[in-house]
RNA sequence: GGCGUCGUGGCCAAGUGGCAAGGCAAGGGUCUGCAAAACCCUGAUCAGGGGUUCAAAUCCCCUCGACGCCUCCA
């Protein structure tokens, strides 16, 4: 089976072939840290760390590259507003998004390269560009010349004729074509530095994805990706570059995520219409968010909602329920053996399909309701729970609800369920009650089965 | 105006030429001391119109509607 991927650069779905057999070079552009992270953002690292689980399971060793911008003309206005230094203020936001990655249950990329760390390979990388004409300095700014890239405009789809028309926003004077975009940009007095042979300065937004791709992943990488808002100007810029100094294609595939919608609209700062991922995971545990990733296709928009989330949570739950309990004292179920076989087969061949997560996932309810069947029917299920265990896995869904502050109270709650135990063997059932109304209150579901009681924290 | 995406049952959402996955919600039933969970059963002809085809949600055209990018943006 071969694995095929949409490819923004050609608009069609490909067969995957890297540039190492093996092996996957992959870079995800990271958020611009000037304010808290939305779940839009958390949309997209879920979306590529999905795409790494299911190449690592295809037995790929993935390098994953992703960057922080972490100086640009936002963060620079934000720290003034607040009196604070813009290289702390990004810092703080570093530190933040960190700590929601690991929350979102998502696998440390290889390297987290950031703009301000890669000053030295960003201006050499310029000073290349100028000395074969394709770049040029004006006052201190240094702009990339559109016009000597024949190619310009083949991710986007776009002609730099037809942009011309569109062109809105005022242009800048000294710059020799509209198109023209900045690779240096020269610092007012009190913005955050680096010396440059063209004075005091810091660099332009796309460069540094191209320099941090170029130090870290090559030449030539496998997988671009970033959200799809990014493909115009961000990842046409960055084909220019690249290309232009390297004279060799740059990414093999360029995979593009789509937007989070809420109320209908992209959600994003301008139109105010944002959850922080900070307020999502105050309420709802990461794995909810994962599930309405995987629940519709990566490139299209994702409907955000509260009863949506809602949604997504009971549907987690039916998963994590069919895993428990484990009881392996019964005789060998063939259906449940046909239904393993079905499950991985189509889950592969949904996933070898762009990444059909929601059609995967329709295979991972299949089988958790024959291994329900089989529990029901007293035969052995755990060579079903096995797979399903390891399937989502490969989505990052974690078995059961990461544990909570006190959650050291389980041996507490066990002893409860024994003296329960005993309660119901004498019949007598308003305590036997009592002690799972008051435990649910706690926020324990308890529920009775023919192998004893089982409770799990809500 | 240019480029692009999308419109499938109450909600979310697969499928992209051969009798419409899955989840959530809803209703009925089984099991259970009760409850919960689980299991069983019940529902859509795919925005509208036209065309191609033995056959279309799936291809082509038109209409309507929604959204994204063209400016910082995951």
């Amino acid at each position: 089976m071969t694995l095929r991927l949409y490819n923004t650069l050609t608009r069609q779905k490909e067969d995957f072939e890297t540039v190492q057999s093996g092996k996957v070079a992959m870079y995800v552009c990271g958020p611009t840290v000037y304010d808290k992270a939305h779940v839009g953002h958390a949309m997209s690292a879920l979306v590529f760390d999905i795409i790494r689980r299911y190449l690592e399971y295809r037995k790929y060793e993935v390098r994953h590259v992703m960057n922080y911008t972490d100086v640009d003309d936002k963060i620079i206005n934000r720290a003034n507003r607040e009196g604070v230094d813009p290289i702390q203020l990004a810092e703080h936001y570093i530190d933040e998004f960190k700590l929601h990655l690991r929350d979102l249950n998502i696998k440390p990329a290889t390297v987290y390269p950031r703009a301000t760390q890669e000053i030295t390979q960003i201006i050499k990388m310029i000073q290349e560009l100028g000395e074969s004409d394709y770049a040029y300095a004006v006052d201190g700014d240094v702009y990339f010349r559109v016009k000597n890239d024949a190619d310009y405009g083949r991710l986007s789809g776009r002609k730099p004729e037809d942009m011309q028309a569109g062109a809105r926003i005022g242009v800048d004077e000294r710059k020799e074509n509209p198109m023209d975009f900045a690779l240096w940009k020269s610092a007012k007095p009190g913005e955050p530095s680096w010396d440059s042979p063209w004075g005091p300065g810091r660099p332009g937004w796309h460069i540094e994805c191209s320099a941090m791709n170029l130090h870290h992943l090559g030449e030539q990488i496998d997988i671009h990706g970033g959200g799809n808002d990014l493909v115009f100007p961000h990842h046409e810029n960055e084909i220019a570059q690249t290309e232009s100094l390297t004279g060799k294609p740059f990414a093999r595939y360029w995979v593009h995520n789509g937007m989070m919608t809420l109320h209908g609209e992209k959600m994003s700062k301008s139109l105010g219409n944002l959850v922080t991922i900070e307020d999502f995971l105050a309420k709802h545990e990461g794995d909810a968010l994962r599930m309405m990733v995987l629940n519709s296709s990566y490139r299209n928009p994702l409907t955000f909602g509260e009863d949506v989330v809602a949604a997504a949570e009971k549907g987690l739950e039916r998963l994590r329920t069919a895993l428990r309990p484990a009881v392996s004292n019964g005789q060998p179920s063939p259906e449940l053996q046909q239904q393993i076989e079905t499950t991985r087969r189509g889950f592969e061949e949904a996933m070898d399909d762009d990444f059909n997560t929601a059609g995967a996932l329709g295979y991972l309810f299949d089988l958790a309701r024959v291994v329900n069947q089989t529990k029901d029917a007293g035969l052995d299920a755990v060579p079903g729970q096995a797979v399903l265990r390891e399937l989502m896995d490969v989505f990052g869904l974690r078995p059961e609800r990461l544990a909570a502050e006190g959650e050291q109270a389980a041996p507490f709650v066990d002893l409860l369920v024994e003296v329960r135990r005993e309660l119901r063997a004498q019949k007598l059932w308003a305590l036997s009650d009592m002690v799972r109304n008051r435990l649910t209150e706690l926020g324990i579901v308890l529920e009775d089965t023919k192998d004893g009681a089982i409770w799990r924290w809500k």
